[in-house]
RNA sequence: GCCGGAAUGGCGGAAUUGGCAGACGCAGCAGACUCAAAAUCUGCCGUUGGCAACAACGUGCCGGUUCAAGUCCGGCUUCCGGCACCA
């Protein structure tokens, strides 16, 4: 065999798989499938390390599953709306379909490169009519499902983006994407009522058995879901009520004030009948213009100012100051809050501040707590009720719910659940996405666009300057429509969705990606999907992994799939890092994969990515890595090159028994390896480990290189080597396998079962120990049983030499692996 | 503050159920081949002491359970990530 040259066989084989259709894949109910999917990208132009990663972790699945017999599903596509198409419209003048599109050109020639199995006729591109078609016909199942909505709110504010943002999209304040402040604004808005699913999306997270702890945790903390209770408080001199939501009815007793965020209801009722309204006016504008971070963080000094108004507390009948403040979180709850100035460390800093009055109402059971003495507040969640009239000296825990019992009772408090969670903001006011298909309509209001109507075409006579407006508002012919009810003059709406909504539902168009009829066949949905295995980023933790599982919902409720979870395992790949840091192009330390492909081939970029760390691992990239893998594909190579006469000529029924003992060491090597790494492979997602057990193999058959082996040993080694390298290293194992053994493509064969009669040894290595530190090591039958096996170690020399006048106290025989004699003296 | 994850040689990492710590690779050292170098093949490679046999120490820190602990328990430290004035 010539030399190794990843160059000339990896362009073949990739050539000869597409247009022999190796990786194309039909629904077959008669066989078990398996879906693994990658993130799709966005279409930025070039390929990063990143991507690099994923597919290889996403293709060693692929090629493993189908190899077991499985009917896979691995597709790929193209997250392609979004702005910096649009950028790149506003900067160079191209139009963002032509940037795009050139871009997905680019990026798929170079997923080509990688010799990935995809089934690429099932490409799906989000920014085409035939898809987007589809994300505008689910918007409207929303919408006539009652969970797509438009209001008026305070919204996020991109002023460099241009457009609103998702409370998910607004990172420590920032916005997501190019990390510029996020400011408020008053917007009427298009929102998506996620909030309807917070209890089943925070519930559902428990059968999710195959995610990673910390991504679920992130789910939890971003759901947030509380228990508490409401309680309603009169304000007499006002005639009108104030209702406080609270996590702690059993501080209740102890509320000596109410802080009201500026925007609660009650606020211009007090104004008015205040006889300082110019003071608290300017104090609540004040607060206002104030951003969210500088009011949300807990750093921030808290403020307020006493309205002259009271509240009555409904337990005890006291008199509660209401307080305007800057500290209460105007959506949350009811944007007011019962201050117990000490059973809260706000409140108490609050009450300090301004010199209001504290109630001590929670004894701890291990010490006695003075008022006058303390100083900060008691928020242990344990002790003994004070101060709380026939509630005095109960147990906190108790105490919660009898109080929340007795408010229920009384008709002043109800029990109530509320989350962090907010509805999903989805109007863009943006140009590359997908239209929102509503016309408004001056006498029938909003309408949505019939389905026959649909897609709502993207126009394109627009300006790309960014404003608070959409571009698709510059079109006339786009904004100008007729009513679908009533047929007068209307407009259309002008702002585009979320790009988020696209890739909340491209896992089910790769189903049946060419569907004209409806977003994807019912039978072919669900015989493919959920998805066995998806493989991304850990920055989708919430984004994109909460929506998609907000999107199967849905569709479940509705009727179109029948599974409520969309991807059954994830897995969260690390970072490729260089020198300690992400990559980045402002750091210049940016590896090209284009680089490394052209100058080692795929499959040893592949191999060494695998390789150098667990996948869900942040990975350092290094150079003499990447030699060390091109290295070991050599010796590959070699090997196979050096036996090439005897794995020809060898029979795949060989006669065992006539091996040697170093041959049956070698095949009973052979089997270990095969038993490691389908187990690695197929339940552990340790392609390191696996990879390692394979060199491991190969560094046994070099043993041989100048030794004669038996022809049989030599092709039953070589067959299933390249097999077993097959998902890591498509090409050069494809390449071996027509060498060697001609028929068919390796990637067809079936994945090797290990023999467990060759992994039988004749002697294995047992330890002695004294005193659990070991001392000797001997050779035994593995089928001794405890009392030959202690037998054996005591008659070792060791074994008397160091037990000699010592007293045994006792003698611990573990078989197969070790005997620990105890000694005393 | 709350929640989650992690810490092992010069480096990336392995040890799956408590049973030989450091597999595999990188780097390093030595030998073979070569006029020589590269490539390749082979061997060595935690620290300390010792010519060696061997011994002591060693998985972030302190303590515990156990014949035996990287692994289990209790208490910390540091780092990474999420949430955070959410009542």
């Amino acid at each position: 065999m010539e030399k190794y040259s990843p160059q000339a066989i990896e362009k073949k084989w990739q050539d000869k798989w597409e247009k022999e259709q190796v990786y194309k894949t039909e629904a077959d109910p008669n066989r078990p499938k398996y879906y693994a999917l990658e993130m799709f990208p966005y279409p930025s132009g070039n390929l990063h390390m990143g991507h690099v990663r994923n597919y290889a972790i996403g293709d060693v699945m692929a090629r493993y599953k189908t190899m077991e017999g499985y009917n896979v599903l691995h597709p790929m596509g193209f997250d392609s709306f979004g702005m910096p198409a649009e950028n790149a419209a506003i900067k160079h003048g191209v139009s963002p379909a032509d940037w795009t599109f050139s871009n997905i050109e680019n990026m798929e020639k170079q997923q080509k490169k990688m010799g990935l199995s995809y089934d690429w006729d099932r490409e799906v591109l989000t920014c085409t009519p035939e898809y987007y078609k589809w994300t505008q016909w689910l918007f409207e199942l929303f919408y006539q499902k009652g969970l797509a909505y438009k209001k008026k709110a305070s919204v996020n504010w991109c002023d460099t983006c241009g457009t609103v943002l998702a409370n998910e999209q607004v990172i420590d304040g920032k916005c997501w994407r190019c990390d510029s402040d996020v400011q408020k604004k008053d917007l009427s808005q298009w929102f998506l009522k996620i909030t309807d699913y917070a209890d089943v999306l925070l519930k559902d997270l428990d059968k999710l058995e195959g995610w990673p702890e910390r991504v679920k945790t992130m789910q939890d903390n971003w759901i947030g879901r509380s228990e508490g209770l409401e309680i309603t408080l009169d304000v007499p001199e006002l005639d009108e009520k104030l209702v406080v939501y609270t996590t702690r009815p059993d501080t209740a007793y102890g509320i000596t004030f109410v802080a009201l965020a500026p925007e609660n209801e009650l606020v211009d009722k007090l104004i008015e009948k205040s006889d300082k309204a110019e003071e608290l006016k300017a104090f609540c504008q004040k607060v206002r213009n104030q951003s969210d971070i500088e009011r949300t963080s807990s750093e921030s000094e808290k403020e307020g100012m006493f309205t002259g108004f009271y509240a009555v507390n409904p337990f005890n009948g006291e008199k509660a100051q209401l307080w305007i403040t800057n500290y209460v979180v105007a959506d949350y709850g009811t944007g007011a809050v019962m201050g117990v100035p000490s059973g809260d460390s706000r409140d108490w800093m609050f009450a300090k501040k301004y010199d209001l009055p504290i109630i001590l109402t929670l004894q701890p059971k291990d010490k006695e707590l003075v008022l006058e003495e303390m100083t900060e507040a008691y928020v242990e969640k344990d002790g003994r009720l004070v101060n709380s009239a026939q509630f005095t000296g109960m147990d906190m825990h108790e105490a919660v719910k009898a109080i929340m019992d007795y408010a229920e009772e009384k008709g002043f408090g109800k029990r109530k659940v509320n989350f962090r969670l907010r509805d999903w903001l989805i109007s863009r006011q943006r140009y590359w996405g997908a239209p929102i298909p509503v016309i408004n309509c001056p006498h029938c209001g909003e309408v949505l666009v019939p389905e026959e109507d649909l897609p709502v075409m993207l126009p394109t006579d627009v300006s790309f300057e960014a404003g608070s407006v959409s571009p698709l508002a510059s079109s006339e012919k786009f904004l100008h429509c007729k009513c679908p009810k009533c047929g007068a003059d209307a407009t259309r709406e002008t702002d585009t969705m979320d790009t988020f909504i696209c890739s909340s539902w491209y896992f089910l168009r790769y189903t049946d990606p060419h569907n004209d009829k409806a977003p994807f066949d019912k039978d072919k949905v669900n015989y493919w999907a959920p998805v066995d295995q998806y493989i991304g980023g850990i920055e989708h933790a919430i984004l994109h992994l909460l929506y998609s599982r907000f999107f199967t919902k849905v569709l479940k409720d509705a009727g179109l799939v029948d599974f409520d979870e969309p991807f059954k395992n994830l897995l969260t790949q690390g970072m490729v890092l260089k020198d300690g840091s992400k990559m980045s192009k402002s750091k210049g330390n940016v590896v090209s994969p284009e680089e490394i492909i052209g100058k080692y081939g795929a499959d040893t970029a592949r191999l060494f990515i695998l390789f150098a760390a667990p996948v869900d691992r942040d990975l350092e990239w290094s150079d003499q890595g990447v030699e060390g893998a091109y290295r070991f594909l050599n010796r590959v190579w070699r090997i196979l090159g050096h036996f090439e006469e005897s794995i020809k000529a060898g029979k795949d029924d060989y006669d065992v028994s006539a091996l040697t003992k170093d041959e049956k060491e070698l095949r009973r090597i052979l089997h270990v390896t095969i038993k490691k790494v389908t187990e690695d492979v197929r339940d552990r997602f340790m392609f390191n480990t696996a990879i390692s057990s394979v060199m491991e193999l190969v560094n046994a058959f070099y043993g041989f290189q100048d030794k004669e082996l038996n022809a049989g040993l030599a092709r039953e080694m070589a067959v299933n080597l390249v097999k077993m390298l097959a998902p890591f290293a498509p090409h050069i194992t494809e390449e071996l396998w027509s060498h060697l053994f001609v028929e068919g493509s390796v990637h067809q064969q079936k994945w090797p079962v290990y023999d467990e009669a060759a992994m039988k040894q004749d002697e294995i290595e047992i330890v002695l120990q004294i005193n659990g530190k070991v001392r000797d090591k001997i050779m035994v039958s593995p089928d001794l049983d405890r009392e030959a096996m202690e037998k054996v170690v005591m008659e070792l020399p060791r074994a008397k030499e160091l037990t000699e006048g010592k007293q045994i106290v006792k003698v611990i025989c573990v078989p197969k692996k070790l005997v620990n004699i105890v000694v005393k003296g």
